[in-house]
DNA sequence: TTCCATTTTGCAACCGGTTGCAAAATGGAA
DNA sequence: TTCCATTTTGCAACCGGTTGCAAAATGGAA
């Protein structure tokens, strides 16, 4: 068993309240008392139990990180930045992954539970309504990649996926394709319907331009392949906006089986430049999310959601960039 | 505020005890107190606080994940397994991120004020000792993916690096290359050490086959394709077998880069079999790892100990095998 | 109905901390 | 040295639960 506070005063011959007050900061100690406690502390390997003192802080500094982005491997990189951000401050994430379920009853439950100060819900694809739940049951939240909306119930961290859509069509008709497609990630996620959204909306402007569309069942790898490999069978179009990078790499796979060539055959655009994008056998031309801005933000908002619970919810967009790299043909 | 124990007791017109024996299972509890206090809780929606009664029964439930690797997409499916597996049982994962720091002694303290149940250290590059702190700790710990002891002093559950190693040499000597080398990860990677000694084993019983090695910073695309590029200014060897499949990725463009064909001038196997080795595009000769096989087994010991912590150490080992794919030449 | 073994319930102490309040100690000014 | 404002300290109650023990309730047998 760890020495408890008890010890600690009995070995320093001082009273348990006392112990207490040298390890909260802006307690009221003497230096001559501190040195006694710290003492009798360290010989017998005393360090308070955060739990404990959660009982009556009424904070465990715990951060709820829920998601069920599992198979993107950009999320190892959110999830990398947000552990890190987390411990920096202090906070630390109890992680929770959502593959299996999407009520968010039980995550619910069970964070309160755990009487978490707060949590983050990093996922592009759930709906606002499940960032909401959290609200509503008195625990603060940030959907970090979540749905942009112009009156949010929720603090949203993210892109303006619409725009990103708008952004790959202006791409895409820049460089003179004159028979584009969008081939999104799975309808239900609002970030494919934003998407969607925006890239038709651009090409509305351009009713020279054919434009079709199309979806896959999964941000992943074998999604994008698999519909890649349907749409080759019929004719083809110039160029797709894939829902996202690993789609798009799917997709890129599945045209070099079929002898056509990228992007002298087929253009590909992705989004979100995860690393791997960048690789030269690789080498994907791509919208770029960034993604560190939107976790450094997300989790400031978090901290100051800890002090301030009833902060009006605010949605913060960050732009976007296209990143030239070898799978759209040059501009003439 | 979240009602308590004492506002259901109240409103059921109950003791407080009552109410705490209806939500922990094997209590005695008539069926009409049960009935009673369940609907006083449901009408308040009171979920028992899992941290205050930790206090009393000594387990939070709480596991520590500690882990280094947040930049090996294979770590992606390692959380997503870990974090199901974990969840299915009831135990929660507290990650802790240690890319900025190796000294054990902050997460062990961090961990311990959280009086988390238990710790898995997910970790191929980790020294035994990591581990071991905890243990020292009074912390039941499992290292996965750690090294192998014939005696060891954690409980470790991974593969043999060193028979990886050999049998990948057996691999390229099968096929008929005469000139080697080992393209390792890290120097100071236990995971590196083993595999480059398996690897050297194995050949000197050829010493009509030429052998070299070289050590790549990181277990990192970027690492193995600056490698790769250095190799590749003087004469490269005929087949290179790298310390993982991200290395080998990097490896490959490098080799494309400069004009090189693979499996045709050059083979490459690497370790892990991570999903996106085989990817079409990518399509990568490697020895497969069996990550579920040992995760599963990682949660079934730390498990088994937070019922027994003095579970006799243990080295769990599961086989890998060669997956066949297309950067390796075909046997004569 | 009475008796008694068994089951159910509540009391009160406890887990490891924090904190308001009053008493004690400190230390500077007169 | 005395006085008094300020700082430091300890007491005791509290945070939200659990649990050993004894008392109360139950229910079957005689």
């Amino acid at each position: 068993m760890p020495p408890t506070l008890k010890d600690v005063a009995e070995r320093a011959g001082v009273s348990r309240a006392a112990v207490s007050r040298t390890f909260t900061d802006g307690a009221s100690v003497s230096l001559k008392m501190r040195r006694k406690v710290e003492k009798a502390a360290t010989e017998l390997g005393y360090s308070p139990n955060a739990l404990a003192s959660s009982l009556t802080t009424g904070r465990t500094k715990l951060i709820g990180l829920v998601s069920n982005n599992f198979h993107n491997p950009i999320f190892l990189e959110v999830f990398d930045l947000f552990t890190r951000g987390l411990q920096e401050r202090g906070l630390r994430p109890l992680l929770v992954n959502l593959s299996d379920e999407t009520d968010p009853a039980n995550s619910i439950r069970m964070l309160r539970q755990y009487s978490v100060d707060g949590v983050v819900v990093a996922s592009s694809t759930l709906p606002p309504g499940f960032a909401k739940a959290f609200r509503d049951a008195g625990v603060p939240v940030v959907h970090s990649f979540g749905r942009y909306a112009s009156s949010p119930e929720v603090h949203v961290v993210g892109i303006d996926n619409a725009e990103c859509g708008r952004m790959a069509a202006r791409e895409l008709i820049r460089r003179g394709y004159r028979d584009v497609a969008f081939l999104g990630g799975p309808e239900s996620a609002t970030s494919t319907q934003d998407r969607f959204r925006g890239f038709m909306e651009e090409l509305a402007q351009h009713p020279d331009i054919s434009v079709r569309h199309s979806f896959a069942e999964a941000y992943s790898f074998n999604a994008g392949r698999k519909e890649m490999l349907a749409l080759l069978k019929d004719k083809p179009a110039e160029a797709y906006f894939c829902g996202d990078d690993v789609l798009s790499i799917g997709a890129l796979s599945a045209i070099a089986d079929s002898g056509l060539k990228v992007p002298g055959d087929i253009g590909i655009i992705g989004l979100n430049d995860m690393e791997m994008a960048g690789w030269e056998n690789i080498n994907l031309t791509t919208i770029r999310q960034p993604i560190s801005q939107i976790i450094a933000s997300s989790i400031e908002l978090i901290v100051s959601m800890l002090e301030n619970p009833d902060r009006y919810p605010e949605a913060r967009l960050f732009p976007c960039k296209v990143i030239e790299r070898g799978t759209l043909r040059p501009v003439d």
